[in-house]
Parts: structure tokens; C-alpha cells; sequence
DNA sequence: CAGGATCCCGCTAGATACTG
DNA sequence: CAGTATCTAGCGGGATCCTG
């Protein structure tokens, strides 16, 4: 068949190579914790008591139930924060604890993975705040020059 | 006017945190990280000659063609390739430079900060290596108990 | 060769309403 | 209280065509 050649190649290629990356670890990371909600669910269990989540105390994982997420992460719609704390769940970063009591309570806690995870995340925000003005510096000037 | 409380009080809450996560450095960072074409110039650039992304070398910044790059991601359309070299052009991580010979040459290398970056990204990496099979692992438990 | 402009589509987040 | 289900709009991203 010459009705399918160089195309079609080009179009595995890059299938195979889109493969590729998304088996990379790097990238099933990334695509983990760039989830807006991850992060800041993180930051929540992972502090302390504040409700300032720009406060980070290498602290103890903290549980919390699943209104008080809700409260603490203002804008976030329960379907995603439920989607959110279960993807979490099952990747282990999480436990979910259901007590059976009157009205049922659920309480999420970091688990070590979760708590390693957060203290990459520290890390980040470190290179965030050391590098991130020069790059608002840059993008400021890029933009003055531009027409 | 008793037409605007609860609900209008909550939205205007919700919009206030939304502004205070966005303005997050932490999270601009991650916004810019988290593009799958950032990232991959950026393994592209920083690593040596090798076609391979996979092996990093804390190598310097290689100088690629446009149509260098066009060829090593082989998924990318020019449009996101494009997109993406100006933007990280705009925040100083790339530089761009033209070369007015016969058809014109463009050529792309990684700044300081782009580097910087680039050793941020491999660490992002050993913690991918170090525990995404953990995760990955507790992933399939969860979802082999699931129903 | 490098890149601008346009159209189009799938995905996904968000709002709303209902349940145990 | 802690979810589940559905419906919709917005936008990121790809393909395609065109220019200097």
C-alpha cells in the first residue's frame, strides 16, 4: 500500500515517542503534583494547625476531616476535592479513615509517602522563591520591549 | 440590600483565595514546570548530544536549531513548540538568536536560570525514581481491591 | 527555515441537584 | 456530614494553511 507511508510512519513515531514520555517517571510525577488541588491538599495536611497555608512547618501530618478541607481549600468544588483526596488515596499519599459514628466522620491523614512528597514540594518553593522574581524580572522586561 | 450575603460574601472569599494561590510563587513555578513542552525543551537543552532524554548529564546548555528541537520532540506541533520557546524566551530561561545567513537560522540555548532550572527538574527526577514505583505500586493494590 | 494565523476538538473543571 | 451523578462551558492543544 503507498496510500500509507511517510505519514503514517511520522504518526507512530511520535505516538511511540508520546509513549515514552508518559512512561517516564519524571512526567507521572509532574503530572501528580502540578494538579492545582494536590498541591495545596498537601500543603493543608502537611501544615500545621495555621490555616496559612504559605506557613510550612516541617510538622507532623495533621488529619483532617473532609468539611474542614473543604473550609480550608476555599475555592474548591466538592468534586474535585473528593477526586482529588482519592486519586491521593490510591497512590498511597493519603489514608481515608471512616468512623461510624451518629453522622459519619472521615478523616484524611499524609501518609509517609504523602509527607515525602510534601517535603519535595518544600523544596520547590525554595527554588520558586529564590529564582521565581528574576523570572517575573525577565518576563517584565521581555514585555516592555515587545511592541 | 439583603439580595447579596451569604452567597456573594462566599464568592467574593473564593475569588480572594484563588488570587492568593495564583500569586503563590510555588505555584507560578509549577504552572511553568508542568507544561509537558517546558519540561522537555528543557531535558532537550540541558542534556548533552544524545537523542535520548532520558540521560542527563549536568552537561552545558546545548544551542539547538528550531528545527533541531522540532526533530528531538518528535510529538510536538509547532505551534505548542513555538509557544512554549517564547514563553520560556519571555521568562529568560531560553535565549533566542537569529542568524541572518541564506534562509534564516534560529538558534535556542538555556540561560543560567534556564539551567538552574534544568538541575531543579533532575532533582524533581531522583525523587520520581526514588518513589514513584511506591505509588505506582499502591495504585494497583488500591485498585485491585476495588471493586 | 522559522513562525504567524485560524479552525476545531476533546478534556476537564465547575456548578447544581440528589442520596445514605 | 460526606459524598455521587449529570450537564455544560471554557480552554489548552493539535492540524492545517500561509508568509518572510
Amino acid at each position: 500500500m503507498t496510500t500509507m507511508t511517510a505519514a503514517q510512519k511520522k504518526a507512530q513515531a511520535k505516538a511511540e515517542y508520546d509513549a515514552f514520555v508518559a512512561a517516564c517517571p519524571s512526567r507521572k510525577l509532574l503530572d501528580r503534583i502540578s494538579d492545582k488541588w494536590v498541591t495545596l491538599i498537601l500543603a493543608a495536611l502537611g501544615s500545621d494547625g495555621s490555616h496559612q497555608l504559605g506557613t510550612h512547618c516541617a510538622g507532623e501530618s495533621r488529619s483532617m476531616r473532609y468539611s474542614e478541607l473543604s473550609r480550608l481549600l476555599a475555592g474548591v468544588s466538592q468534586k474535585m476535592l473528593t477526586q482529588t483526596l482519592r486519586s491521593l488515596e490510591r497512590d498511597g499519599l493519603v489514608t481515608r479513615t471512616v468512623t461510624p459514628t451518629v453522622p459519619v466522620t472521615v478523616t484524611y491523614e499524609l501518609t509517609d509517602l504523602g509527607l515525602s512528597l510534601h517535603q519535595l514540594m518544600r523544596g520547590l518553593k525554595s527554588w520558586a522563591e529564590t529564582h521565581m522574581d528574576d523570572v517575573l524580572a525577565n518576563r517584565a522586561t521581555y514585555d516592555t520591549h515587545a511592541t
